[in-house]
DNA sequence: GTCTATACCCTGATAGAC
DNA sequence: GTCTATCAGGGTATAGAC
């Protein structure tokens, strides 16, 4: 892999920082292509359209994605749990890295973007329901830890929008106080989840079966 | 109030829906103009740049936010854990009533808009913050359901980047399912939190005193 | 305060030589 | 595959009459 970077890597990789950065709308082809040190040429060639570009980008950020957060967290040591903590680590790490700009890279672009380009909303909501069944996944291997009455589907939305939502914040305040509290606070959630007096064994006797959500959340219709 | 609506309003109205429907720089001063019903002379009349019109419609999003989600909530029937989620609940109806464009509004301008309008950024962290404590002042409320030794501003945090996160999840999914299932998830934990074995009351002998988060977050330095 | 008309620039995109 | 030169169109903003 001694290989040099070609162009079309460029392209992509100066275009994703900088649509992180100020949004798609905001930047300039002109302006990629400078900063890629690129020619428009060579550009159109590649990407028949900015369209295309952006489809691309989604693509590269899914894989950095895949390969620098859940990736590496899949092999980091501990039980499930701290596997899925070490996902948000990671997380913590790009963002860190990248002076902020790579948060919730995938929700700001969608919030942007949704409307005027269905191909490409398509493809960010495609990915985010790949991670909402990864961070499952890390339940399922985890369920000797947790409740067995668990609804760990609706956990783990609960985790990615809580994970999205609190990069989305860390990227506005240019801080990762909010970042920080909220990974706390998840982890107490998990610890009270994993305590004993809950955590009862699939054992037909149960221990002061206390009532879950879903009954009382009968007006929060979900659609 | 039978006061007819003022081109001005029309044009913040319009512009604000816009704004989230398809993002700041992708919306043309024409299209709000010919939408608002308004005309160019007009328009540059009340804002002198576009950037002014951007001041202005976020601070009408702050409004809506003070009048129908905030404002109304605090005036919900119940405890004060219950105020906080009908807080929640008020974001979830604008959510719904808007076809899923008011979804974390403040955050995807941010998003968007940050590096190249340091005005307009500063306003939007202004507001965030503002938010963050208004439900850290129902959480001292709810102080005496909680545990006596909750870092509330942690929970605070949490609580608005869970908001922040749901809502921008149920935006670019069009559905409620994120949402919903994030705020069952917030009041499991808050029924943990509020649970006889964990509300031990500030009395100098304590039941088990299990080891809060702040200790084993020591690594996730916060900045 | 509101209108029409228009200036001016930067945008994404193309053509065709090398 | 890469370059330079260039186009057509939409963008923000302005001028000046009413």
């Amino acid at each position: 892999m001694p290989r040099k970077t070609t162009t079309r890597e460029r392209l992509i990789g100066t275009a994703a920082e900088l649509f992180w950065k100020q949004g798609y709308a905001q930047t300039g082809v002109n302006e990629i292509i400078q900063q890629a040190q690129a020619t428009s040429g060579s550009f159109y060639h590649f990407f028949p359209t900015k369209e295309d570009l952006l489809l691309a980008v989604v693509d590269h950020v899914a894989e950095i994605f895949e390969t620098e957060v859940f990736g590496p967290a899949s092999e980091a040591a501990g039980n499930a749990v701290e596997r899925l903590f070490a996902v948000l680590e990671h997380y913590r790490q790009r963002l860190l890295d990248s002076g902020f700009i790579f948060g919730s890279p995938m929700g700001s672009l969608a919030a942007e973007v949704s409307e005027n380009h269905p191909l490409v909303h398509a493809r960010l909501v495609e990915i985010q329901t790949t991670w909402t069944e990864r961070v499952e996944e890390l339940l399922t291997d985890a369920r000797d830890q947790l409740p067995h009455d668990l609804d760990r589907g609706s956990l783990a939305r609960f985790v990615v929008s809580t994970m999205e939502g609190a990069a989305l914040q860390a990227r506005v305040t240019h801080s990762l106080a909010l970042f920080d509290a909220s990974v706390a606070q998840l982890r107490d959630y998990f610890s009270l989840l994993e305590s004993p007096e809950r955590h009862v064994e699939p054992i037909p006797v149960q221990v002061r079966p206390r009532p879950r959500m879903q009954p009382q959340a009968a007006d929060w219709r979900s659609w």
